[in-house]
DNA sequence: ATGTGCGCCCAAAACGGTTTCAATCGGATG
DNA sequence: CATCCGATTGAAACCGTTTTGGGCGCACAT
């Protein structure tokens, strides 16, 4: 069932079939009612690939994946922040196609999804600092929004990002006010611009307390189970171990936890913890009451945030780019205490 | 510079243009490379949506994902499976497209996606026992593969799924021929069908030592890390408790030994626990070594394998549907031991 | 010389919608 | 009564490809 079946179905010309659906003002309301009924009846649905045509847009938005050659890592927020973006996309018509791609193929992948024509636009997901992307996408003019930041980029540009300098900032405080002294960060890639930043709040809180900060107790890595142990594990089997941890993720702190109870210490007395939870739907920080300490802010949420920028922003082109910084929560669980008298 | 634009420069009609870019035979080999070298110069690449229109294929996958309004769980294994699937999309100049809808709206996307026409087929994810969507897809004609299977589904369907019965027997006997005789299982939720199966298997192996399976023993719910502590909690209150612990997943695992450690019980001496891992990237059971003993199946692998099978079944459709069963490793990690003497 | 067949190419018709431009009609205006 | 206008509708062009159905020229067989 197409569009001109339909209209001869009606008696009526496909011009005044597709105006009636699409309700322009023109068409009489008794018409319109009638082509509607007969639409649903004979279960009518316009053929999406015609409409892309004839109207030379995608209905659709782009999120590429580079597919790292070396770790392979899917970002585990990733998830979560698709379902956000997901959920808005439906409700506005719009497909989300995922491009899966080499990570040396990821810049062919933006042009071929801007000359092709297959979206409208994309999200830029884990920006790094200086990130070229920001550069190639204005260049070839696709829509964006970059889910995060990116230092060191000039060119204004689109983004909704967490405030990450100051939920470390804040988390950081928090451990200086318990007495801890020796506070550990284990951190993201700090090539990822996130990272970067909540390194930034960290090390600005303690040189306000005039703690210099000390790279033993400073990890960068991947942020896996197996790598938070790792960093753990070191900085524990130094003589000058650390009272507390400030971990990236919730994943990394459950590794930092393993490593800590091989060392027969408890946490919230012996130890401190506190974590970055992106408030992942299938990796809630427990339910009533937080398993760790730590800064929250959702990721799903972000999703939609970005999703509604990105479909505004295609809609109604701006001339200067809309931002949006989220400002984590602090919510106060059993990982922390005061920080213990003797080292 | 579309294909009109191309051809004028040429000198040459649009079909012959479009016939030597697709490699048809009756092109001239010099003219053929004339119009290849002269696209990659000026750098042309054909509209996707135009291609689209007119060869009536959508080049794309669906992936519908329910959002469950209520819990709202976004499938740990789902980044992976979609990484694998995607991979090989992106090598077949296929798009993935993924929509998020509310469940009680999921009919009406498979509807929706049919008959506007804007996948070629589509992935079925988490199937449940008697799983209606298999009926649904075969009603309205559109192809699709299944990550798992549906019990009770009497038609015959493509299907990619890990031998979970197996993996879970074979998990169940080598913690028997440990010594361990009040083993727990924390499961998933057991509409899901996989979580049957896996019931299954773990149920199949008590019986055949002459062991009844005990209820008390038996946990069914979401595979979170809080649920996991939470079950592990109660059974550990018990008079009798385990002394070993089947999970669904490496997240219930980790909930697990956040109890056990409350406990104070050592892992592999005091107690066991044998997780079934899903491989995923971000979530690796440790490295060289592996934390958990573990029945592992890459998640990624069947998003390659049914990725591929659908494409194989929209090319070339087959009377009798293509299945494939992977079997699952039994990796041996350092959290499983004899069974202590004293219960 | 006359078909015949093949190699190569093109004009035009799809594909299924949207959009531009024009037409019709009844009623209001002057 | 002629004209103009607003309300409706329709014919046809268009979006950018693929595909159908020739067409032309040349070699080859008859």
């Amino acid at each position: 069932m197409n569009l001109k079946e339909l209209a001869t179905k009606l008696g009526l010309s496909p011009t005044t079939v597709s105006r009636a659906l699409n309700d322009y003002p023109e068409v009489n309301e008794v018409t319109r009612q009638r082509v509607k009924a007969a639409a649903k009846r004979h279960n009518y649905h316009p053929n999406a690939r015609a409409i892309r045509l004839a109207t030379g847009r995608a209905m659709a938005i782009g999120h590429v994946i580079p597919l790292a050659t070396r770790h392979e890592i899917v970002n585990p927020v990733f998830a979560d922040f698709i379902a956000g973006a997901g959920e808005v996309y439906s409700r506005n018509d719009h497909d989300m196609v995922l491009s899966v791609v080499p990570d040396d193929e990821e810049d062919a992948a933006y042009r071929a999804l801007r000359s092709k024509g297959n979206v409208d636009g994309v999200i830029v997901h884990g920006p790094r600092m200086e990130d070229h992307r920001i550069a190639l996408l204005h260049e070839i003019g696709l829509p964006f929004v970059v889910h995060g930041r990116a230092s060191g980029v000039t060119l204004p540009y689109p983004w909704v990002d967490v405030n990450n300098r100051r939920a470390f900032h804040r988390a950081t405080d928090f451990l200086l006010d318990l007495g801890h002294r020796r506070i550990a960060l284990v951190n993201g890639l700090e090539f990822m611009d996130f990272a970067m930043r909540r390194r930034g709040g960290y090390v600005e809180a303690l040189t306000a307390r005039g703690l210099p900060p000390d790279p033993a107790l400073m990890d960068s890595n991947e942020m896996t189970e197996v790598s938070g142990y790792r960093a753990a594990k070191r900085m524990l089997a130094s003589p000058t171990p650390p009272t507390a941890f400030l971990a990236s993720s919730m994943i990394s702190g459950m590794g930092i936890r393993r490593a800590l109870e091989e060392h027969g210490l408890k946490l919230g007395r012996d130890i401190s913890i506190i974590i970055h939870d992106d408030d992942l739907s299938y990796m809630k920080n427990g339910e009533d009451v937080p398993i760790f300490t730590a800064t929250r802010s959702s990721v799903r949420e972000a999703g939609r945030i970005a999703a509604d920028m990105l479909l505004g922003l295609i809609a109604h082109p701006q001339e200067v780019p809309p931002t949006r910084l989220l400002e984590a929560d602090l919510v106060i669980g059993q990982s922390t205490g005061p920080a213990p008298l003797a080292v």
